[in-house]
DNA sequence: CTTCTGACA
DNA sequence: TGTCAGAA
C-alpha cells in the first residue's frame, strides 16, 4: 500500500491548490477552519496539500456549488482522522475513506432535508435559492 | 513575490 | 467571501 503514502504525501502549496481547485485562498483557508481538510505545515507555516486534500477540496466545491453549507458537507465527508504518526495511520485513514457516501446517497439526503428540515426551526443543510434545482 | 492570520468599510 | 494590513 505504498500508494496511499503518495496520495497522502502533501507538496503542494495554496496557489497550486487554488489553480488545481478554482478554489480561492480565502475559501481553501475557511474550509481548513471548519476542519473540512486539515493540511501539512511547512517549516515556515505555509500549508502544503497532498493530493487527498485536493480531491476532498474539489469534493467540497461540488457541494457548495450545489448550495450545501458547512453542515450539510460535514455530514457528508467523513471527518478527518487526526492521527500524528504515519504508518498505522494509513490504514485507518483509507478505511475511513470508504466510508464516504455516494453521490445518490447524498442526493437523498439533501431532499429529505428540503422536505422536511427546516420547517421546525432546525436550520437547513441546504443554502440559498439553489435548493430550488433539486427534484 | 507568495503565504499567513486577523479583521471588517 | 472579498480584501486589506503587517509580518514571515
Amino acid at each position: 500500500m505504498s500508494d496511499e503514502i503518495r496520495r497522502n504525501m502533501a507538496l503542494f502549496s495554496i496557489g497550486s491548490v487554488m489553480k488545481l481547485t478554482e478554489l480561492t485562498a480565502r475559501q481553501i483557508r475557511y474550509y481548513e477552519q471548519h476542519e473540512l481538510i486539515v493540511p501539512a505545515r511547512t517549516d515556515g507555516n505555509q500549508r502544503l496539500f497532498s493530493f487527498n486534500d485536493v480531491e476532498r477540496l474539489l469534493h467540497i466545491k461540488a457541494l457548495i456549488e450545489k448550495g450545501v453549507n458547512i453542515a450539510g458537507i460535514k455530514q457528508v465527508l467523513n471527518p478527518v482522522s487526526k492521527n500524528s504518526e504515519d504508518a498505522t495511520v494509513i490504514t485507518e485513514e483509507t478505511a475511513a475513506k470508504r466510508k464516504e457516501l455516494t453521490d445518490s446517497q447524498v442526493h437523498k439526503m439533501l431532499k429529505q432535508e428540503l422536505l422536511t428540515g427546516n420547517r421546525r426551526g432546525k436550520a437547513s443543510l441546504i443554502q440559498g435559492q439553489l435548493s430550488r434545482f433539486f427534484n
